[in-house]
DNA sequence: GTCGCAGTTTGCTCTGGCGCAAACAGCACG
DNA sequence: CGTGCTGTTTGCGCCAGAGCAAACTGCGAC
């Protein structure tokens, strides 16, 4: 199956490529389609592709050992992912999951040296990627050591709201299913809390929630709410 | 000043490299020497350089908009650190403190794209290294959600110790001056807290304390406890 | 030596948020 | 159009660990 260069132009990964040059960094990949709640990849197993998201959201879980989970992040259109092969690792550290439909152009592992060579940017974006995930990890780090879960939780949710928000007439709704367990997942917390909390601010006006359904009806307000730190 | 290729010979960073290629990667490189407790670069600035430490250990920390701070990391001889460059970014997202007298190569940024070029395990080595450090800083995002605070701070002294471990007579010794507070802020707690437990450890004979030392008598011990988790 | 400071220890209190439990409510399915 | 499942809400009790306070101690400076 030919891709159409479409698909890919206008991405910042392969930003300044020609019409050709985008036709021979399709070449070597495969589109496919993922359904909701499938695995992309699996964390620990060998790490034999690479991935484009180009159309859906993809929910990146880490399972410990004792089988806590914890939601790395989410992946939105555009983003490369399951990228291990630029970290030099041989095996996911991470699975990676379909929040809804989603679908996925597929490189092996072998085309990362050519496309690294022959798309400049290609490279450059992936390593600014890997970057931006350390950076946003760390800060992560930073959130769990100093504030308080509610913060974290206002914080989580204007994140996710800004990257994957769709506006609606009540405010800018996640635009894939959410639930209050992911939410926990993703702050550290329990899913009793988030639940708690996420009625609290329902019953202040600033969000409105549903099943696996979260609209932020008041940004501005829940970010009062995010920078409210009681701690000093 | 010339700088003796046997400096660098021996890094993973220049592994393959022969005597006049050393030579190559070190022309452009600058040597100097951070007294202990010194910045070698501060967060927020300007990333212009990326560091080899030679000699010493490095202490990175971040600090939030309230004045918290956070240990990320901690450097060994023989890494690289501040190598902003490679993720592209243009300033530094830490501060780079020297916890002990060091001795730390310089180049300027504008070298990077040479030595990427012209050694290849120089690139390899940095994507590696930052592709190890975001799987160590997702692992503590794991370890914070899902653990008590006893396991994480067994888990943080016995990642120190294997990666700057000295061995005596005792035990194996952290081999620079490690405060409670550098330990709460490494693990996200107070050092109250850190106090207690490693009193409490000293009782039972896992590790020896001492003002600004820390020295693992029984790693095994230890690790016992760094597993032994309460939570299911 | 002794002075002062930075780092450490320890006691006490208080509370955020977790664990447990139970009831409830959409949604998909037959 | 029930029936079951999955996700959500809410109440209650408890406790790990933070915050506060105060005393202690090794070490370097003078």
């Amino acid at each position: 199956m030919t891709l159409d260069r479409s698909l890919i132009a206008g991405l910042p990964a392969f930003a300044g490529l020609d019409g050709p040059g985008l036709d021979a960094a399709l070449a070597r990949a495969r589109s496919s389609r993922f359904p909701k709640d499938s695995e992309v990849f699996s964390q620990g197993t060998e790490a034999a592709s690479f991935f484009l998201l180009l159309a859906g959201h993809i929910r990146v879980v880490r399972t410990s050992p004792e089988g806590h989970q914890v939601i790395a992040r989410y992946i939105n259109e555009g983003e490369l992912f399951g990228i291990a092969v630029a970290m030099g690792r041989n095996t996911y550290p991470a699975s990676a999951v379909a929040a809804v439909d989603c679908v996925v152009l597929t490189w092996p592992n072998a085309a990362w040296p050519d496309l690294q060579a022959s798309v400049p940017s290609f490279a450059t974006n992936a390593y600014q990627t890997i970057g931006s995930r350390l950076q946003e990890t760390q800060a992560q780090v930073m959130e769990m050591s100093t504030q308080q879960v509610e913060q974290r939780i206002a914080h989580a949710l204007l994140r996710i709201v800004s990257q994957s928000g769709r506006k609606t007439e009540q405010g800018i709704e996640i635009d894939f299913p959410i639930t209050r367990q992911d939410i926990a997942e993703m702050t550290g917390t329990t899913l009793h809390t988030v639940s708690r909390l996420l009625s609290a601010w329902e019953d202040e006006g600033l969000v409105k929630g549903g099943r696996q359904r979260v609209v932020v009806t008041n940004p501005h307000g829940l970010m009062v709410v995010a920078e409210n730190r009681r701690r000093k």
